[in-house]
DNA sequence: ACGAAAACTTGCGGTTATGGCAAGGTGCAT
DNA sequence: ATGCACCTTGCCATAACCGCAAGTTTTCGT
């Protein structure tokens, strides 16, 4: 199965000597400005040689130009975004973010069960905005134990023990953004819906 | 000399590896897909094998990430928040965040219209990122025209000409995300100048 | 808390790629 | 033609690769 991929492979090695050319700078020149010899450059260029991050990184340095314009990849997509759910403690996570690193989005949806579920509250690093679309929604933060009706936000540290689920055994679902750097605390509902 | 090219390539096999459990996807889920042995890319994810195109370009490809996103340089986010609900367009932005750093959330209300609107594809720095609360959302972007509907999600890069409104003439609501992406925040208030 | 299954890591080893050196092309301007 | 700058390539010791299968850790339902 050939897929555009291989192209990209293929069209590297060309694409970096036509860059280069155009800049009019000489492979020795390359070889002196990042430490690889001429004889690899030249190879790198001519398809002989993998190209790797180690080469690939400083070039896209000197020549001061993106990755992805090396390697010639394109950059239209559909922007709407179709991610496979992620199960996970029985909840339903789809990912709604593409985009790695950062801050990650899901919609988190939490199954509806005939008894209650009893909290156990979790803890990592991180910070944790949500959006209650429908469900209520139980959130126990520390010694907090509120409840959350659609629309609600709320935003909170996660090093702190946390736990999410249905308030009355119905399905909740909600929108969850989650900082993996955030150090930040505090917590606030109502912010949607203040009554 | 010390040039970010060394951080990167320390980083990009961690960064693969957050990006792979994010998805909820296993090794052998990726070995699968792309044809590499799960020991390779165990091997790579740990930083105990080069970073070579053959491997990142499948996994771009799979992530449906571009590869600069895969090997990220460190994400400076220059914080400028508006706490005020702020009037554009027409449009109401409602801040659903008060958290400084990066990301922006709003609640965005589009209003009922009787005529429906002239699209003005708008260009400005950033990423966005949105979720249609309800109603029927227009999406413009490049030679793209969208309908959205409730539940559905898009994220594009705002660098492109994009224009959001109302398909149909009702109101719509949403939540934006917005991400000034390693460029300060482009967000002023009362510069509803054209139309 | 426990145990089994899923997920991940790692030792191994034949095989292949790497990349600097230096010799050998290539082409262009004189 | 000849010199010079630029680029290519044979060589080959060294290092990296990479799948297999066995071992270890993590996960998650009970």
């Amino acid at each position: 199965m050939h897929h555009g991929t291989e192209d990209e492979l293929d069209t590297v090695g060309p694409r970096l000597r036509a860059l280069r050319r155009a800049r009019g700078i000489t492979l020795a020149d390359l070889s002196a400005t990042i430490g690889v010899s001429e004889s690899t450059l030249s190879r790198l260029e001519s398809g002989q040689r993998r190209a790797t991050l180690e080469l690939l990184l400083p070039l896209a340095r000197t020549y001061d130009v993106p990755l992805d314009d090396l390697v010639g990849a394109p950059r239209t997509g559909d922007p709407r975004i179709h991610l496979k759910p992620i199960r996970r403690f029985g909840m339903v996570f789809v990912p709604l973010s593409r985009r790695p690193g950062g801050t990650q989005a899901f919609k988190m949806i939490i199954p509806a069960r005939p008894e209650p579920l009893e909290p156990t509250p979790q803890t990592h690093e991180g910070f944790e905005w949500l959006y209650v679309l429908n469900g209520r929604l139980r959130l126990v933060t520390g010694e907090r134990d509120l409840t959350l009706q659609p629309g609600e936000v709320a935003e909170f540290d996660t090093s702190l023990p946390h736990w999410l689920g249905s308030a009355d055994g119905g399905s909740v679902e909600l929108l969850i953004l989650f900082d993996p750097q955030g150090v930040r605390a505090h917590l606030r509902t109502g912010t949607a819906s203040e009554t």
